[in-house]
RNA sequence: GCCCCCAUGGUGUAGCGGUUAGCACGCCAGCCUUUCACGCUGGUAGCGAGGGUUCGAUUCCCUCUGGGGGUACCA
């Protein structure tokens, strides 16, 4: 069966199901990295009806913890990346694995030797440094079924990788080294587990980071001595920081958890997830998710490295944010404070959490900013020494008296109300809007930045209104 | 050192031999306006360099330069 690039019209009018998955090790902290090779292994399953299948390269037991694990689980559910099936141990293979290498020893594809690093090294220095390490006959071969690594032969010739993203790459089997399958006590190394894994869960096309990309030859030198088939690839570039450099916690947040904890969405993420590395011909940037699972190309993803900059997933976010609706922002938003400790203060407040929401949705491109601009609404005006000596000196104070005369009187005490009075009073005085705005926008906030005035006073009602005219009137 | 990948504005990308090099973020300006935003309008800025191939290269080939990955009895 050809196999390779797909032209440009290979997926129309519908892709034969595709079954991925996504193989991580547990770290604890889902890097955004690995969350896109994930979002793209998800759309290409969803998108072709085939399986998305979960595998926790859990060989490493010092990392490997259950908390680990859930933590990994955690980040691709906030995603809304559904996995077929349960998540696989690694691990739970190795009785396969060993059996694998006993069956290799035994065809003599693969030996026991104890080479080390450093006899690899000599023999470079021997026979050129581009020469791989053959220990088939060198005086590290152990002929002893229990002393020595496990080595795979590495045959004459070439080992080409053929992937959907790059194209062809072809290594010479020459550069390679006779690589190691299995430590000397039996158990299996990354390469040979992946390999056979992949194999025996039928995947047809693995997606993963470009950092596995002259790994994948070993892995195809291993399905060849087993005489298996082998599935079809796609290395995606890597992720990098805004400067250029691997992308990393110092680049602020560089996983899954600290996006959600920054307060982005996950729609936003994976919007702009997909978009990082990915692009049609059609010039749409904000694209649902349904729609991205119809348009998704892996032929299509770029070959060069991006970099990860969130002011563009700021302003996707921020869109997302918007698009939600009053209520489903408010449900949001209250989701958030309580998980960022502000539960108490908004307690028993639904009415005005949800004016607030609504006040304050065209300004903040977060969840998290949303605090930041309303939370005075809740706990009384913040402290901004610069607002307080510019807007509450001398003459305006004066101003600010006027329109609590002014406001005292209201009824009903509503946006439009306060804002037909205010402009009244404004016309009445003769003054510039702002310096009678101004003041009692700081009276309230406690600082220059808040939804609008009008809107904050109504929030707030008239009776908190005026006193908190009175305090700033009184400091 | 050796093996491999990549290269369009500051960023993400469209382009697949002939285009005024398109879109989005950012940035700047204007409008809106009570701050900040949102929104709208306009603007700034790009094919890494040098050789080829061709009537014609951003597009194809080579070299260089610059990024990146790998080089474990890790994953």
């Amino acid at each position: 069966m050809p196999r390779g690039r797909s032209g440009p019209d290979a997926r129309c009018p519908s892709l034969p199901p595709m079954r991925v998955r996504f193989a991580p090790s547990p770290t604890g902290l889902l890097h955004v990295g690995g969350a896109r090779a994930a979002l793209y292994n998800w759309l290409l399953a969803r998108g072709s009806g085939g399986e998305f299948l979960l595998r926790i390269e859990d060989t490493d037991r010092e990392r490997s913890t259950p908390e680990n694990i859930e933590q990994i689980l955690d980040a691709l559910r906030w995603l809304g990346l559904d996995w077929d099936g349960e998540p696989i141990l690694q691990t739970t293979h190795e009785e396969r694995h060993r059996a694998v290498v006993q069956q290799l020893l035994a065809e003599d594809r693969a030996y026991r030797s104890t080479a080390t690093a450093d006899d690899v090294r000599a023999y470079k220095a021997e026979h050129g440094a581009d020469k791989g390490f053959r220990g088939g006959d060198h005086p590290t071969r152990s002929h002893d079924p229990e002393v020595g690594a496990v080595r795979l032969r590495v045959p004459e010739g070439q080992t080409v990788v053929r992937d959907l993203i790059r194209g062809d790459t072809t290594f010479q089997n020459v550069h390679q080294d006779d690589p190691v399958v299995a430590r000397a006590d039996g158990s299996p190394l990354y390469n040979l587990a992946v390999a056979i894994d992949d194999l025996d869960a039928g995947i047809t096309h693995v997606i993963r980071g470009e950092d596995h990309l002259s790994n994948t030859p070993k892995q195809l030198l291993v399905l060849q001595a087993m005489g298996a088939e082998s599935p079809v690839y796609a290395h995606l570039p890597l992720l990098h920081g805004p400067d250029g450099k691997k992308l990393s916690k110092r680049h602020g947040a560089a996983s899954v958890q600290e996006l959600r904890d920054a307060g982005y969405l996950p729609d936003a993420v994976v919007n702009y997830l997909a978009l990082l590395g990915w692009g049609d011909a059609d010039d749409e940037t904000v694209i649902s998710r349904e729609e991205l699972v119809r348009r998704f190309d892996i032929a299509r993803v770029s070959k060069n490295p991006a970099r990860f900059d969130e002011q563009k997933l700021k302003w996707l976010n921020g869109k997302y944010l918007r698009g939600q609706g009053v209520d489903g922002l408010t449900a949001t938003i209250r989701g958030h404070l309580d998980a960022t400790g502000h539960g108490e203060a908004i307690a028993g407040r639904d009415e005005l959490l949800r004016t607030a929401v609504e006040i304050s949705q065209e300004k903040i491109s977060t969840v998290d900013d949303f605090w930041a601009l309303a939370g005075f609404l809740f706990t009384g005006p913040v402290d901004d020494e610069k607002a307080r000596a510019k807007w509450l000196d001398e003459g305006h104070r004066e101003h600010l008296a006027a329109v609590r005369g002014t406001l005292a009187g209201l009824d009903p005490f509503t946006t439009e109300s306060v804002d037909a009075a205010l402009r009244a009073l404004v016309g009445e005085r003769g003054v510039k809007a702002k310096d009678v705005f101004q003041p009692l926008r700081v009276a309230l906030a406690g600082t220059a930045v808040s939804p609008g005035v009008f809107e904050s006073a109504a929030a707030l009602g008239r009776d908190e209104t005026l006193a908190r005219v009175d305090a700033a009137l009184a400091a």
